[in-house]
DNA sequence: AATGGGACCTGCGCGC
DNA sequence: TGCGCGCAGGTCCCAT
């Protein structure tokens, strides 16, 4: 569920509150979530390390280390990062110098924790697309040109392009009118125009709105993100498009449920 | 190249 | 009330 926006939104809230502060200790609740190195060594190698930068690259949050590592947080589906908190939720808790303490809440424990020295180089981010906002639109058309996938997982395909996840690409098709299954080759030049630019101006929105609190996001502090109250199709199932009152319908494509207006989105 | 599945996991809401 | 099951959807991996 974290996306582009939800993972902004932490990152900026990141930035505020824990640059400058030292890990006095860390506790890991839960080895799983720690992906390299072994719990251990992540746990020790933290240990009097401060904070310096935090940097968000897609959905991933970076925060960069005294000591010249970065530590990565992907948080996947249901992964939270609360400060100042902890709870019996928590799988890793970051204790720093003036006793407050960053928590790794995880229900389905899908968050993954790495501590490198190079963040560019792991795989997964070489592989990144770029991002909305910084991809051109004929860069978009490229993306676009020639392929018979459906216009919904292309824009999900990270390798493609990056941040955007289920719901963003509901949202940012309903804004542009244009139906999930639809083949993104076949997109009129006015139509992927109109989709590069719902893109943004979704993403910015939801920014805005510090995210969308469905299932388990939540901000720094533990509020809501406000961005739901906005959406037009996404978990709108059977109530009325706001445009056309036609019901909203969810289908499962690519395995994913997608809502969209079989009115408005042709 | 594209697509479809399963795996990783847990907890919620549903129908019976 | 209790139980089993489908479902949530980011990413990786394998098969067709």
């Amino acid at each position: 569920m974290p996306e582009l926006p939800e993972v902004e939104t932490i990152k900026r809230e990141l930035e505020s509150a824990i640059i400058g502060k030292t890990i006095v200790s860390v506790v890991v609740h839960n080895p799983t979530v720690i992906r390299q190195p072994s719990p251990e060594k992540f746990a020790h190698a933290l240990a009097g390390v401060s904070i310096q930068r935090v940097l968000r690259k897609a959905k991933l949050l970076i925060l960069e280390l005294s000591n010249g590592m970065a530590l990565t947080i992907h948080l996947k589906m249901t992964g939270q990062l609360i400060y100042p908190g902890e709870s019996s939720q928590s799988r890793v808790s970051f204790q720093f110098s003036d006793g407050k303490i960053l928590a790794l809440n995880d229900r389905r424990l899908f968050a993954e924790l790495r501590l490198v020295g190079d963040w560019r180089n792991l795989p997964f981010v070489r592989e990144l697309g770029p991002e909305p906002f910084d991809c051109t639109f004929d860069q978009f058309k490229t993306m676009l040109a020639g392929r018979k996938t459906k216009i919904k997982p292309l824009l999900m395909d990270q390798t493609v392009i990056s941040g955007i996840g289920n719901l963003y690409a509901a949202e940012a098709l309903f804004r542009s009118r244009i139906h999930p299954g639809r083949a993104a080759g076949d997109l009129s030049e006015q139509e992927m125009q109109k989709l590069f630019n719902e893109i943004q101006e979704t993403l910015r929105e939801a920014i805005h709105y510090k995210g969308s609190s469905v299932d388990q996001y939540v901000q720094l502090d533990g509020s809501a993100g406000t961005y739901n109250e906005h959406h037009m199709v996404y978990g709108r199932e059977k109530k009325p498009c706001f445009i056309c009152k036609t019901p909203i319908v969810r289908v499962a494509l690519g395995g994913r449920g997608t809502y969209f207006c079989p009115h408005c989105q042709k």
